[in-house]
DNA sequence: CAGCATACTAAACACATGTTCAGTCGATGG
DNA sequence: CCATCGACTGAACATGTGTTTAGTATGCTG
């Protein structure tokens, strides 16, 4: 009843495929790539594709589950307090940290919250719940305000920790530096900690 | 040698098939969107979309081209004071006024940056030049610290203005509050201002 | 061993796609 | 008025699409 192979697991067909396709489907959106071009990228044929995954939306939402799964690890080990989250509570960072290097994982998170997908949204809403779990902790503790509207300040620093996920290149092209690389990075946070701390109006928080 | 109707323009099928295109391209995204639905939306005949723009892609480039005018327009106005932002600074919000209500740009202009599209590229690029100017006449009137790394500064001050636009439906699902109605605005600039003026730490900028 | 289920392929199918083509209509200009 | 040019249509075309089907190989189970 179980799958031939599901017990030494992710070396199955089935999985390459679902890579790749999660590949692909990042770099060029799902709508660009076909069956074909995934099976080929898989070294398997067309037919097996719709085999494993039914169809072509089939594969898609397996892609999505997976994805989702691997969020939801991250978020659950975040919270657990198994990630060190040491630069100054980016998520976006740890989670490259915690992803291969080059995965596709980041680019089909954009494509996902571009397009308005459910499933973007689900992993929106647990980014939220983590982000405002962390706010709570750091406001029991005195190291943060809560401010009046708890909410959106917590939606507020969350979006501003997502967007150097979803808009790193074109960030890249006007800073001149990958601002989630080594040097981009520390000068983005330096900045940011420098605005938590201080405000945007004077370095030492002159009140106006 | 001129269009026939080029004077009395944006009346003319052109113009229209351009338009109808540029809402089903932001509302479902390019690559699914077809040349028929397009031709019907706008009450033409497939092949006279065709005869336009010469091919689907130059459609697109086409729209491209449309939108980049729109902002092209907005920023000069924007520079040269034309628009009022008597909003906390927010051009997203300005944006939204300056379009008429259901407008697909904002929807467009998402799928340009998240798909890493060089127009959308190009636009970011504006907004950033646009963001800097601002930032600098702020600066000279002392009504800002320029920060120690300014071009950082003006990054994140942006990119926390354009995600209102790129996340509005996601924010608007976990706050429960659409962010760019009237009452999320609010909230959402109230906040900000807080967090801008005070920090992140303190209410009335305590340090550590 | 037989029987069976599963992974897998090659070829075909039905259909939707972008694009072309031949031709009609209507206005404009000499 | 006639010739020409551009807007425009309806039907066709070639191709690429997702999917189906028939069939082979292979390992598991009784």
């Amino acid at each position: 009843m179980l799958n031939m192979r599901s017990a030494h697991d992710d070396r199955t067909a089935r999985a390459v495929i679902r890579d790749r396709a999660l590949e692909l489907f990042a770099a060029q959106g799902p709508d660009s790539v076909t069956v074909r071009q995934i099976a080929s990228a898989a070294g398997v044929s067309p037919g097996l594709v719709i085999h494993h995954f039914g169809s072509k939306e089939g594969l898609r939402s397996a892609v999505d589950e997976h994805v989702a799964a691997v969020f939801d690890g991250l978020f659950a080990r975040a919270e657990a307090g198994g990630l060190d989250m040491s630069d100054g509570g980016s998520f976006a960072e740890t989670l490259l940290e915690n992803l291969p290097p080059g995965s596709s994982i980041p680019g089909y998170l954009r494509r996902l919250l571009l397009a308005g997908d459910a499933a973007g949204t689900t992993i929106f809403r647990r980014w939220f719940a983590a982000g405002a779990a962390a706010t709570e902790a750091l406001v029991a503790r005195g190291l943060m305000a809560p401010g009046r509207d708890p909410a959106v300040r917590t939606a507020f620093v969350m979006v501003g920790d997502l967007m150097l996920l979803l808009l790193r290149d074109q960030l890249a092209d006007v800073l001149g530096v990958d601002p989630l690389g080594a040097e981009g990075a520390a000068r983005w946070a330096e900045e940011v900690l420098d605005i938590y701390r201080n405000g945007l109006f004077g370095t030492e928080g002159e009140p106006s």
